[in-house]
DNA sequence: TCTGGGGTCCTCTTTCTC
DNA sequence: TCTGGAGAAAGAGGACCC
């Protein structure tokens, strides 16, 4: 039997500049964009005295602004974040050897081969992290990674919550099925027209019918997901599979040429990130939104992987040449994927010639 | 009227190759 | 030269996560 760590920062952001502006202790802030809530941006960190005005991560700035014109509004320090979750995940490599990172804020941790109770070693992380950086999280004890996240989110903020196989018909079973990791709105809306609203519920569904429902992997993991059975491991060495940048326009805009010049200034950025990785890209991908939130993208396979700038720029022209800009454009997002390390000898690499963009 | 950015993974369809 | 099938790869889009 696993025994893994879920810990989890409460209100990260928001915690962080609490910390470091004392002045905003007990106060509603609200992390997000460029801190103007009259700017186009969403929330990414609410502090729980924002929370109690409704305002919610992922929220519009400007309606946080209506719902809470009071608070305090900030832009997203992230260096300062990464900087302060380093030196988290520093303190949680020595409670554990195998220790997954699940963004700035999040990590899972597999203590079996540990002696110690997890809830002695979950309690001395918290106090550890604490004493470290003055911020408070929520640890979930559980035999896999499901249990465990579904454990830390069960007590918020600064909880410890233990979750065993035995506890799934009582303390699982009543939730709602959206509380499970892969369950967003569209599924959490398709699962309501079955008369699944309770991951008990979802529980008693033949997998058969669930793959029906949402397709052979996504049917199966929700299947065991809802009897509390995960057996993926732990994370530990990640290589990325992408590098793209988007962005979004504080004004919809119309007019190839301001478009292709955003394009090239995305496509500069991501370049420097694919060749800093020491990687160059066999895939280029545009992708545009319309004013009327529609989404479009044309992706190119290039010959042979690419970081030249002069290469990748003539992709990423040539797919934007097949989307119609008849429309106002709100956001455009420039991608590169299918990477490959530069050190390594191409071989491997099919010798198909680009696909043209549909 | 409003809905970010940087990612991953999956599914379905189309295209290519043998 | 044409046709058809199978399998792989590419392309497009959707859903989700932090």
């Amino acid at each position: 039997m696993r025994k893994i760590l879920h810990v989890d920062m409460n209100a990260f952001f928001a915690a962080i500049e609490q910390q470091r502006h004392p002045e905003l202790r007990g106060k509603p802030v609200v992390i997000g964009g460029r801190g103007d809530p009259t700017e186009r941006g969403v929330v990414s960190t609410a502090s729980y005295e924002a929370r109690r005005f409704g305002i919610r991560s992922g929220m519009p700035l400007r309606t946080a602004y209506r719902l809470c014109p009071e608070a305090v509004y900030l832009p997203v320090d992230f260096n300062t974040y990464a900087a302060i979750s380093q030196r988290i995940k520093a303190i949680l490599h020595e409670f554990a050897l195998t220790c997954e990172d699940s963004g700035l804020d999040e990590a899972y941790l597999d203590i079996s081969q540990r002696e110690q109770l997890p809830e002695q070693i979950a309690a001395a992380i918290k106090t550890r992290i604490r004493a470290e950086t003055g911020l408070s999280c929520s640890i979930g004890v559980g035999p896999n990674k499901l249990l465990a996240k579904l454990a830390s989110d069960m007590a918020k903020p600064n909880g410890l919550t233990v979750l065993a196989e035995g506890d799934i018909a009582d303390k699982v079973w009543p939730l709602p099925v959206r509380k499970l990791l892969g369950v967003g709105p569209k599924t959490e809306a398709r699962l309501a027209t079955l008369g699944v609203t309770t991951i008990g519920a979802l529980a008693t569904i033949p997998p058969a019918t669930l793959q029906q429902n949402f397709g052979e992997a996504h049917g199966r993991y929700l299947h065991e997901a809802a009897q509390g059975i995960d057996e993926t491991p732990l994370i530990t060495v990640w290589e990325p599979h992408s590098f793209g940048r988007q962005t979004t326009f504080q004004k919809d805009i119309i007019g190839k040429r301001v478009i292709a010049k955003e394009l090239k200034r995305l496509v500069d950025t991501v370049l420097v990130d694919v060749r800093e990785g020491g990687y160059r890209a066999r895939t280029v991908a545009v992708r545009v939104r319309f004013a009327d939130f529609k989404m479009l993208s044309r992706q190119i396979t290039l010959p042979r992987p690419s970081s030249a700038a002069r290469v990748i720029a003539r992709a990423a022209r040539e797919c934007l040449k097949h989307i119609a800009l008849v429309k106002k454009v709100r956001l455009i997002g420039f991608r590169m994927s299918g990477l490959l390390p530069v050190h390594r000898k191409r071989g491997a690499e099919s010798s198909r010639v680009a696909a043209s963009a549909a």
